[in-house]
DNA sequence: TCAAATATGTTATCGATGGTAACATTGGTT
DNA sequence: AACCAATGTTACCATCGATAACATATTTGA
């Protein structure tokens, strides 16, 4: 299932260039990823995937952190639309926001594991590109209901950050394997009973 | 600072064979942990560091995965005592032992971050093995208060369950600078702020 | 005791990978 | 039409995990 070169318009046009190779780069990346992990995901085979040589790829790419990059940043932006999208139908239906966003979350990380897991593999990432920063700040800001708004130094409630690590934390053992069998069983029934202890009851 | 291979007591014998090569090839694997991480890590590297070719790792491991899955069980080992030794204390002092625990994994995850991380890099693991196991099911029963004794399948408490992802994800996202600046400016503080919340106060 | 079996090293080599350099082709600009 | 930047190619390198064939040490047991 080797995704051909996308065709140019006029059929008989040379194929020398490929006209999206940068997307296809990163497509064929993503393909990889449930299989083979963050880590795992090879340049060359997604060049070859793209019907491209090897070497191809640095012409988009400073280097294979920079894919890696790419890739994240396409993952967070998806997460991110994921949740405001399950906000949005909460809010509209009158249910709570909070663990609307919660399950959300989680739902991204059970159904896309390997983009959730990329997302936070620092390693292989630039943090100092521009459209990455920009991606995390969004999440950040839906993970703390915009409260941060006044000041980008604003000290995050200890609730919220509670909250944060909580949703984070079981989903990446759930992912990974960290739970016992027992919870394993039905894990995402099991942590949205954990989580709503957390909802916040007008207090 | 290369370490050279460990003499043998007989100081005219012979050094073709190293003695303790196993455990010296952990040491140079968690030797280069907290710079080229769990996935950074080399063998050829570790050898070298040992004073031994190349191909000698492979008398003592089947493949890499072992090598991680030793170290691995290593850093279990290792954060087990000292949480134990965290909750022994607090509960002589007349202080929480839910807290103390809690610190104590926090700490590990924060001294060590390259260690905690590679507990939980499952891709790098093989999970059958029955010291690694061994060592997660300690992890598990004193995170869960040694409360799942009666059985293997018991269903883990709600409560129980947000508290271990709590203190997880803070750490992961706290090592893995997922967290924005306001709360980095001093995390560890922040976290137990955080956890604190979760104390269970008599009910 | 000493010879065979086993354990533990070594060297040589393989295929895959990320990355670079030198060159080729294309398409846009003037 | 001619140039030039963008984007592709081939050839090559170092590093890595892994295996095979061989060398040496240690242990075992007749």
């Amino acid at each position: 299932m080797v995704t051909s070169r996308q065709e140019k318009q006029t059929p008989g046009a040379s194929e020398y260039h490929h006209g999206r190779l940068r997307e296809a780069l990163l497509d064929a990346v993503e393909a990889q990823l449930p299989e083979k992990g963050p880590e795992g995901v090879s340049l060359r085979a997604a060049a070859k995937h793209a019907g491209v040589s090897s070497a191809a790829a640095f012409r988009h790419f400073k280097d294979k952190r920079a894919v890696m990059t790419a890739v994240a940043v396409r993952a967070h932006r998806g997460m991110a639309e994921h949740m405001e999208t399950a906000a949005t139908e909460a809010r509209s239906a009158g249910l709570s926001v909070f663990s609307a966003k919660g399950r959300a979350y989680l739902d991204f990380a059970l159904s896309e594991p390997a983009k959730f897991k990329t997302m936070f593999r620092t390693a292989l990432l630039d943090e100092t590109d521009v459209d990455l920063v920009e991606a995390e700040a969004r999440m950040t800001r839906l993970l703390l209901n915009d409260a941060g708004e006044d000041e980008k130094h604003a000290e995050i409630p200890a609730k919220s950050l509670l909250a944060w690590g909580a949703v984070h934390g079981l989903a990446m053992l759930s992912i990974e394997d960290g739970l016992p069998n027992s919870a394993t069983k039905d894990n995402r029934s099991a942590i949205l009973e954990a989580l709503a202890l957390l909802e916040p009851q007008d207090e």
